[in-house]
RNA sequence: CGGGAGAUGGCUGAGUGGUCGAAAGCACCGGUCUUGAAAACCGGCGAGGGUCACACCUCCCAGGGUUCGAAUCCCUGUCUCCCGGCCA
């Protein structure tokens, strides 16, 4: 949730950032209008139950005193009366407001370059060399004919953007997520496990809910699986006060993680690239503002380290205004290098949300007297699917076989 | 899933219809004292909105209801604890 009295007073200068997301500026011309009539139905409402509160308490003043209490009681009846209707218009006003002004994504940061979709994101950096093959390399999926994903098994348990790891590809998945795992731990986060179900607030919280309830499966009693482990990981202190000394407080956690989809159809079809059910590693950060850049930097950072030990080839990519999710105020992706596709592919996503969970989410911190919201950070490190199909097509041979990276030895 | 108890500020915990947003203790912050610290003493100290600042409004798990008035009474739900059943 963007700052909406900030907004309000700076209309003109939000508006123009929001541009670079694209937002339509109807809806940010109707919660500028919706603010001003909340705050006046508001006012109203609060004079109304200001009087009755005063002649509420007279009662047992003169009740002591003996006095007559008839016209007294008709007068709160009145007022009363007139409380119900104000309200009925004020709380009106405040759920529309909350529901428009809930579809407003964040600001994005002034470095943010302009851009429509992916393909005005900006490169950043190249990290590690390409691979040279003697022989044209093939895609996962037809190396996968090994025996390490079994697809067609996969979409029979489920459905489609199913699939099932077996023997040799199974160990390299839970190789990956150890390595992961033990690897951030080394760099400060703290490993959890979560519930794999979460609650709409959660939900509400990091943003998926109310905009994108369509891409959630949901259970029959109103609980949602996550479509990140961002999710709980962010909301681990929902609707808390931290301690300015906790700062930064940084979680990783292995979790499989459950996307419906829902407007893909036909992206990515073939292979593992695109599932309802992936594995992944994630990293989340809570700290103050002044925290939040050198951790983006720190996450980013981390994420390549873990590429770069596996020996696959990836470059940093700023995302531009219009490929920036709902939350987040800047991205940074990772995007590995696929010899079999001959292109780079997205393997890890690091963005800073500033305080646009943080205030969805309650989660705020003690600064002197000062209650302030903190900032939420959230990465990849990394998409374990995504890994196994880079290790596929880096490291196979010509034979169709595939090595495993060194350092991934020691866990398999 | 069945029976009982409970849910109050960072924590513990009083409060059963009327100036209660709420005693007390702990924690925390500021001060006095001290070479320094501890102890002792004094003061402050829930959250959200509103205001230049006050005033004022909302919130005692959530949602309804009774009442002029509810943390306090009634109903529903959620969660926690204990007992029983089931079970990885």
């Amino acid at each position: 949730m963007i700052d909406l009295k900030y907004m309000q007073k700076n209309f003109d200068e939000v508006e123009k950032k929001l541009r670079k997301k694209s937002v339509d500026s109807a809806l940010l011309e109707e919660v500028r209008g919706l603010f001003e009539q909340k705050k006046a139905a508001q006012q109203a409402l609060e004079e109304l139950q200001a009087k009755q509160n005063k002649d509420s308490k007279l009662f047992g003043v003169y009740k002591k005193e003996g006095k007559d209490i008839g016209q007294l009681q008709a007068v709160v009846a009145e007022t009363k009366k007139q409380i119900a209707e104000q309200n009925a218009i004020a709380s009106e006003l405040e759920q529309k407001l909350l529901n428009v002004a809930s579809g407003i994504p964040n600001i994005p940061d002034e470095e943010v370059p302009e851009g429509e979709d992916e393909e005005q994101n900006v490169e950043l950096e190249k990290i590690g060399e390409l691979p040279k093959f003697a022989f044209e390399p093939k895609e996962h999926w037809e190396l996968a004919q090994n025996g390490w994903i079994d697809f067609e098994r996969g979409v029979k348990l489920a459905k489609s953007r199913f699939a099932m790891f077996r023997d040799k590809g199974a160990k390299l998945e839970r190789a990956l997520v150890n390595y992961f795992l033990d690897h951030n731990g080394e760099n400060g986060f703290e490993e959890v496990s979560v519930p794999l179900l979460n609650n709409a607030d959660m939900l509400y919280g990091t943003g998926q809910l109310p905009k994108f309830g369509d891409d959630l499966f949901q259970t029959d009693d109103g609980l949602y699986l996550i479509p990140t482990s961002e999710v709980p990981l962010t909301n681990i202190y929902n609707d808390e006060i931290l301690q300015e000394s906790q700062l930064p407080l940084r979680f990783t956690a292995h979790t499989p993680c459950f996307r419906k989809e829902a407007g893909s159809a036909g992206r990515d079809t073939r292979g593992i690239i695109r599932q309802h059910q992936f594995s992944k590693v994630e990293m989340v950060a809570l700290c103050t503002p002044e925290q939040s850049d050198e951790l983006m930097e720190q996450m980013v950072q981390n994420a390549s380290e873990l590429l770069s030990n596996l020996g696959l080839a990836h470059r940093k990519v700023m995302l531009c205004g219009g490929d920036l999710g709902f939350g987040a105020a800047r991205t940074i992706d990772l995007e590995v290098w696929l010899p079999g596709q001959n292109c780079y592919r997205e393997i890890s996503s690091v963005s800073n949300t500033r305080d646009f969970q943080a205030r969805r989410a309650k989660i705020r911190y003690k600064q002197g007297k000062k209650n302030k919201l903190v900032h939420t950070l959230n990465g990849s490190a990394l998409a374990v699917g995504r890994t196994m199909v880079a290790i596929m097509e880096n490291y196979q041979q010509a034979d169709g076989s595939i090595k495993i990276p060194e350092i991934l030895h020691k866990y398999m």
